[in-house]
DNA sequence: CTGAAAGCGCTTACAG
DNA sequence: CTGAAAGCGCTTACAG
């Protein structure tokens, strides 16, 4: 019981390592005041106040989140499950996931599924023991799948939230919702508005969930239109998506509209177009179903629509944070913007030309 | 004392929540014990550590590393300081990071900078508190610079190793080494080897200190070719890098190679080649100093050089580790690759033509 | 308004 | 070979 704090001025905790202790015995208080002007300031006068937090400010005190959360089980950490983050729109929604934590006082671990179920199962079966309050799950795959979606239901049963990305209200894995039908609906509509008798779709296999829904949406605008369904079903920045697309531009009714997944997916046709010569719009017109700033740097600059990965990152994490409070906030869909660059016509305003 | 462990059958904890203590009350020894099996299992019998593990196994019990890090100080977790996760570069550093430090049981805490030292500043000031063991940081910004520098120093003289990316061994603050200058120079020469005779550098202000040994680099090659050199430095993502680059290509002498510091910035070139009809590479070679997989999805498709993400985030965490562990890491100078594309004459061998 | 005490889930000297 | 006790840095009933 002695000699364990410091005495008024002598050993100085170097900058970022005093604990509570220090705080306490600097200001001449217990450490249960110290906590108390931490946590519930509004049982603390003022002067006493203002002497912890100089004491604070004077050796650079912060609370160990670490320690914190061990008594109180709340680790201000959340966990971000990527497909693979090294796609241009999953980084884009783990930048904004760590933004909009950050903003909440919560930091992100960066975990990375490469599109693996079993990985997805491991990690949500260490996390909750890792510290962590909560998980955002932001993939194209499908998570529903047999043993996956069970681990889901058993993680959220077992008190940690989980909020994936793009689920609708009618889905039983509920999270924030992106309407990928629609998106698709209105990305073929817009194609065939512009001209295209024989639109594609062309999406990776990779994303059973999304796909599948891409694929209902450009259906039902297809038959819509009195045309012919076509859906091309390929690996990611494979060759082969190339060559399928190039298959339908050298068919007897070549394709003349690609309807493609993600922006990857849309530079492998812009790549088989250029193979045989065909020009991009006119011959063939190609719009991804995604958000991303990639899209604005190639030539020809490839026209999007889909949500923004900061909106969707700052619901998520939005989202996220009223389950960890025990809330339940509303279901919202994400609205989607329409981007016309250059590989559809009628360029909208606002774009370099 | 009393009634606080569960009885031998009931009150089975719910998957993945079960403490030490549950362990010790199923295998009938005490909670050291099961420490002792978890962390020296050199000091228990065969048969002791069967029996502990059949608990832990039937409870699905897993060690909080929250807990055991407020003992050990060792939370087995680092942090990723990025410039900017978007970036293609940075986001596949991001990736290799999350994998290396998977594999040897750390968690990553992903911390975006958005190019800010003041940001940076306020992560290594907030993260040591936060249960890290170590920090590494990946950004082509200039983090040497007046206070960013100092806090850095400061915080390895607390006690939190810190790994930075592309730092070499003259380097004060040595990390992972990237011979950019070599790398720049490689490029440069490369160019004029195909017969560029006005090669040009196109960098971002942002890069401050990467930039400045592109430059160096560049600068090498240049002279020693007995040509000129003209450095762009210029923000990336903008249009202004191509209006930059424009302005070079309708100049007298006008040029005929970029050496573009990141595949964006080599896109902007790509974007005022096709401007003004230049053929690329026939009246404009360009290569990128920067390896990412997106330079392979472009049309036309962009050559590189430079260290890989994977080479680059494997490398970070194992000397990171290292220092974790106390260890005195020998400094690293990784390897560079060129990967020649369609942006430079002689296609190499095994790239899609 | 304030502090002593208990406890979050672990690990590690210290005794048997 | 094994366990009781102390303690990592906090928070929160519980008494004053």
């Amino acid at each position: 019981m002695a000699a364990s704090r410091p005495a008024t001025s002598p050993s100085a905790p170097s900058p970022g390592t005093a604990t509570i202790l220090d705080v306490a015995a600097l200001a001449g208080v217990s450490r249960t005041t110290v906590s108390r002007v931490l946590n519930h300031p509004d049982l603390v006068p003022a002067d006493t106040i203002a002497r912890v937090e100089g004491a604070i400010d004077e050796l650079g005190f912060r609370p160990s989140s670490r320690a914190r959360g061990l008594r109180t089980g709340r680790f201000d950490t959340i966990a971000l499950l990527v497909g693979d983050a090294s796609q241009p729109f999953q980084s884009a929604v783990a930048k904004a996931v760590a933004r909009a934590a950050e903003a909440r006082g919560l930091n992100v671990l960066l975990c990375d599924l490469d599109h693996s179920e079993e990985r997805l199962i491991t990690f949500l079966r260490q996390l909750p023991r890792q510290g962590v309050d909560g998980i955002v799950i932001s993939t194209g795959d499908d998570v529903s799948r047999s043993r996956a979606g069970a681990v889901i239901a058993e993680t959220r049963a077992g008190g940690t939230p989980i909020v994936i990305s793009g689920r609708l209200p009618e889905d039983d894995l509920f999270g924030v919702g992106v309407d990928f039908t629609s998106i698709a609906d209105a990305a073929t509509t817009r194609l065939i508005e512009n001209g295209s008798r024989r639109p594609i779709l062309l999406i990776g296999d990779a994303d059973t969930y999304v796909g599948a829904r891409w694929a209902a949406g450009y259906r039902a605008a297809v038959e819509r239109a009195g045309l012919d369904a076509v859906v091309l079903q390929t690996q990611y920045s494979d060759a082969t998506s190339t060559q399928l697309v190039l298959r339908e531009l050298s068919a007897s009714t070549p394709a003349d509209g690609i309807i493609a997944g993600t922006v990857p997916l849309a530079l492998s046709a812009v790549r088989a177009a250029h193979h045989c010569r065909r020009l991009v719009p006119d011959d063939l017109a190609i719009i991804a179903c995604e958000q991303v700033g990639l899209a604005e740097l190639v030539t020809p600059a490839v026209s999007t629509i889909g949500v923004t990965a900061e909106a969707s990152g700052e619901a998520l994490v939005e989202h996220l944070s009223q389950l960890i409070a025990g809330r339940n906030p509303p279901h919202a869909t994400l609205p989607y913007v329409l981007s016309e660059r250059q590989t559809t016509r009628h360029p909208a305003e606002g774009e370099t030309r």
